[in-house]
DNA sequence: GTAATCAGTTTCCTTTTGGTAACCAGTTAC
DNA sequence: GTAACTGGTTACCAAAAGGAAACTGATTAC
């Protein structure tokens, strides 16, 4: 039984690291809207209703230091920067899809079990 | 590519739902905690360094309310309550292991891959 | 009466987070 | 020169989250 519990607590870094990553409001989105294609930053910003700029802004920046996008500035007409996402954030679909199921059962459980309501 | 897309945003409610069951600096704590045998108010308190009163106890409502703890109040002296995990919170832990080994292999490929400094 | 314990709640205050909007830099067009 | 577009940053203010400590209420013991 402790030994099941210290698993649990090793478990617990890795486990926030994720968090930090794919957890808050944006970073999903973001991703979601860069994997379907927009790479440039006023693109993203339409893209996603309610995202200021300032808030894009750290997001992506917190995104390319866990490289999950690429940031390249290229000269010309005007400054364009393009933000792609990497082969690494692929991994995250996996993950992703397993909180989609777990979070679906989860709905379930809390809203449409009615074997429990027949009191 | 189009169709990828709108797969992944309908995912995006479910896993929001499951991050907000998961997400934040203490629910795991807690949730481990009471896994790991703990029953009454204080002594989860007691378990968790940092974790105050007032955060702990909007947590444990949360969680009851996600159907991951049952509360019970038993009266004698003092009145007690217990607290315990149920069957629905151990689905939780094949998601926790995703997280965690997803977590790991990030880390090391933020951290530890020397394969790419080798310029 | 006082004291102590459990399980929280409430109050006050600080810190963090977030939104809005102005602003800066670089370039092209007029 | 001005305007317009890009990709952001900065400053200011409001909302939300969080910590510390006092407090409630029930009960038992003295």
């Amino acid at each position: 039984m402790k030994k099941e519990h210290k698993e649990c607590m090793s478990a617990l870094l890795p486990v926030r690291d994720t968090l930090d990553v794919i957890g808050g409001k944006w970073k999903l989105l973001i991703l979601i809207s860069i994997w379907e294609g927009n790479k440039h930053f006023r693109g993203i910003e339409r893209s996603i209703p309610k995202l200021s700029t300032k808030v894009l802004s750290k997001e992506l920046k917190d995104m390319e230091a866990n490289q999950l996008i690429t940031r390249t500035v290229i000269n010309g007409f005007p400054v364009r920067t393009e933000y792609r996402h990497t082969e690494h954030s692929n991994t995250l679909k996996k993950v992703i899809m397993e909180l989609q199921n777990w979070g679906i059962n989860h709905r379930k459980k809390i809203f449409g079990d009615k074997s429990e309501i027949s009191n």
